[in-house]
DNA sequence: TACTGTGAAAGACTTCACAGCC
DNA sequence: GGCTGTGAAGTCTTTCACAGTA
């Protein structure tokens, strides 16, 4: 999905496919709240329901990692939490600016999820003047003028958009140039990276549009049944329409 | 493919590919910004820019939804709009409830990127009695107790949940005895539901540890001159990197 | 000429199914 | 017996490359 990746031939190293990444963390809340009941070891069985995907795919997925598990009994919940966490780089601190305090801003300001996975949020920043010194969430807002000091000074490499999408770019391309090499944008716009610098997007309103799509479908489904007008090529009952998905997919 | 029609294009495709549909709201917004300034016409190529892809995937997945563009020439930006739009049922009224109204659920409330997509927030839900009647982005918070009510008198069936993770599979399951069936949600916990509902999730956390990972390795490439095993932190009990699968096949 | 539309090839990801180990 | 780890098969997605056409 649309990130700037650099792609090197790989030597011999750890080369865990993205999809498999983009699990690990849903695999490390499942340990998380598993690790908070005191349970020693889980199956992968178990451990996939909890988290939400098939027992093959979490094997096939651990097995990227090493064989952390026991056959015949499950893995155990401590040591794949940390190997995990390890895998993932939260075993460090990782400083993160928000720029933008508006609503959604704020309300990452304010989110628990990060804290708590080795997340700290350093600085908030915002272009509105009125908004500086203003704590959110505990912490003084700052004004945009002073961005490339405070990422230098708090050694921050991850940068975290929430301002409209006009001003997007522009504050993307001062946060690379101070050194960040990792942004995580919420504004509604494509960003233009230079090479080695990740993205990754989050479009609140692209997620509705997917679901509004699917729910388009179920209608037109159950209209079908009711007036069965032309033969759409076809066929078998309608049990699977090939599109409807299981209920938690990808992100 | 052997549909050669050009009529009446397939509402009912058989099939648009699950990747396909994730990326139409990608090149809506693109075709809703080249709109705005007026633009007539768009090629591939500059489209695939401004959606952030490549072009050669673009066309494939205009492929699926008919044949819109012209040879020679490139794409009607109205005429596109209008298809993509349909496509994604984007063309009706979909009212909506946002249920949990902390800082997320007001941010989600005052997101401009709903209302402009055919998506009305229909009403604010929250189990706090202290919230009950004030208003967020203009429109009253009600208070739990009336959930079923609200949902059916709007006919809503796409429900967003914003709450906390321990309230959501209740929350979720309200949503759905009520007659939901599309559900965005927002806390960091898996949802159960029945066949025939769909689930999308948002984790935000998720996103930034994805980033972390792909930090990580990339200070790693950095040092990786230097020596081969990086003295991070204890590998005890582990095999260690060196020993280590061979992740991944060179297929 | 310039660009779309699309088979076919390549690649990524998922699922199957069972060998191997506790 | 129960469960992991993993080749192999199957499915989905992307990319290539070029025929077709305004």
């Amino acid at each position: 999905m649309a990130t700037g990746r650099t792609h090197r031939p790989a030597t011999r190293s750890r080369g865990i496919p993205e999809a498999t990444v983009a699990r690990l963390p849903l695999y490390l809340r499942a340990l998380t709240a598993l690790s908070e009941r005191s349970v020693p070891t889980v199956s992968s069985e178990e451990l996939a329901a909890a988290a939400g995907v098939n027992s093959a795919k979490l094997r096939k997925d651990f097995s990227y990692l090493g064989s952390y598990g026991t056959r015949g009994v499950g893995y155990d919940v401590e040591y794949l939490v940390y190997q995990i966490s390890r895998e993932l780089g939260l075993t460090q601190d990782w400083p993160v600016v928000i720029v933008g305090i508006g609503n959604l801003g704020a309300a990452l300001a304010n989110y628990g999820g990060f804290a708590s996975r080795g997340f700290r949020v350093a600085a908030l920043i915002d272009a509105d003047p009125a908004l500086a010194g203003k704590p959110v969430a505990g912490i003084p807002v700052q004004h945009t003028d002073d961005l490339e000091k405070i990422i230098q000074d708090n050694g921050v490499s991850i940068g975290v958009i929430a301002t409209p999408a006009g001003a997007a770019q522009q504050v993307c391309e001062r946060l690379v140039a101070a050194g960040v090499t990792s942004i995580l944008n919420f504004a509604p716009t494509v960003l233009n990276v230079p090479e080695g610098v990740d993205v990754r997007k989050v479009d609140l309103s692209i997620e509705l549009q997917i679901l509004a799509f699917h729910e388009q479908r179920k209608a037109g489904e159950e209209a079908a049944d009711a007036v069965p007008a032309a033969a759409t090529s076809g066929d078998t009952t309608d049990q699977g329409p090939d599109g409807d998905v299981p209920a938690v997919m990808p992100a």
